[in-house]
DNA sequence: AACTATTTATAAGA
DNA sequence: TTCTTATAAATAGTT
């Protein structure tokens, strides 16, 4: 019989424990499903014994709906499948890039290798030529300093690949152009704004563009070599 | 005061429905409580009213970890997760796959470029030689038919190469830069020996200044990262 | 699991 | 919604 009202709190002997958990759970489920059948609401229960056993009840015929329906219902519950999914897509990002690594490997093989494709322009093929011509010396040379050349090592595999280091001189040739060129501008600037009768504001506007430009050049120089993997 | 046993039916009355849903689910969230204080258990229940609003009761901090221990525990929910991780699995053996293709292809194309590292033996390096001999013979026929063949676009010329797009988007962007200098320097240059008092020309130089450096922004920005596709 | 003295929940009315 | 109260239902402790 019941002594007084119960302690809100573990229930320290297990036999005891594993009575009431019986008794109660029985009673929760219960009140579930009247509480489903008299006001028509969806309810759903799960209850995990110390055991780790497993007793639920939903007035749905699947709980998995309920439970979707709290999912889609709390935007933060939702996380784990969107993280998974997140990812999942990740995990698809880097095969695509890849992928694309793969092409842009296979393309200079390719090429090196003499199977020069339809989409070779002559100004490719001309480059190639120069490449092989230079490879080839550079074996030839390594046929007889062969030995001392085993102790070479490459640092920086990626600036070895043909395509980077043709479009690299290329840019570089660029840079140091644009260099100069900027030089010139600035000296010119310089003699003309020296002049006692013009404005204060063009060595202002000569300022934003030198800075303009140097913030340009770092964010090019990004691009120099073949990004990693 | 109550006047025999309740039907166990839904309550059409919906003001009554609703006074009852409001004190049964309150009854509930209790119940579900005690059970778990009581009983060291782990307890959730989610209910939706007709309405659609949510009311919960989760012994756990976290309502999701239930749920999940839920998922993990019946059989066929666990399919979701388990062809999830299945999925994770195929793509990353996918990766692997890839990582070792592009570990095969970088070999024989350090090789084709003339960098020979300490494992070539003289044999090997006599191969190369050779190979890079046929292809160079067959890029120089190419070179010499090749002029009436294909007049492909030079400026997609490795169309599909997400590098090469990039260099030559540089290249590209540089090459403007140095016609915009050039035109500078020319136009400082006629201003100089022209009429160097004339202040109207002033405000066309800063606003074309800014508009190019501005324009030189928007370029640039378009660089930083990897572009989509 | 069954029993039963009590506590607790709650339906209906205000 | 909340309070009141009569009554049903749940359940702690015992057998």
């Amino acid at each position: 019989m019941v002594r007084g009202k119960v302690q809100m709190r573990r229930i320290e002997n297990a036999t005891s424990r594993q009575v009431t958990f019986s008794k109660r759970r029985t009673g929760l489920l219960k009140k579930a499903y009247e509480l489903s059948v008299l006001c028509d609401a969806e309810v759903a229960v799960i209850i995990f014994s110390q055991k780790g056993r497993l007793y639920k009840f939903s007035s749905n015929s699947e709980i998995r709906k309920t439970i979707d329906q709290y999912h889609r219902y709390t935007n933060d519950a939702n996380m784990y499948h969107a993280k998974m999914e997140q990812y999942i897509l990740h995990l698809k990002q880097e095969t695509m890039d890849m992928e694309r690594k793969i092409e842009l490997l296979e393309v200079p093989l390719r090429k090196l290798s003499g199977q020069c494709v339809e989409s070779c322009s002559i100004d490719e093929i001309q480059q190639i030529g120069n490449q092989l011509e230079r490879s080839l010396s550079s074996i030839r040379e390594r046929k007889v300093w062969g030995r001392h050349a085993r102790t070479r090592k490459l640092k920086y595999f990626c600036g070895s690949l043909l395509q980077a280091q043709l479009f690299n001189d290329q840019i570089q040739q660029l840079q140091a152009k644009e260099r100069f060129l900027k030089e010139e501008n600035a000296k010119l600037l310089a003699k003309r704004y020296a002049n006692p009768w013009q404005s204060t504001a063009h060595p202002r506007a000569a300022a934003i563009h030198s800075q303009s430009s140097r913030s340009t050049d770092v964010e090019t120089g990004l691009f120099i070599g073949l990004p990693e993997s």
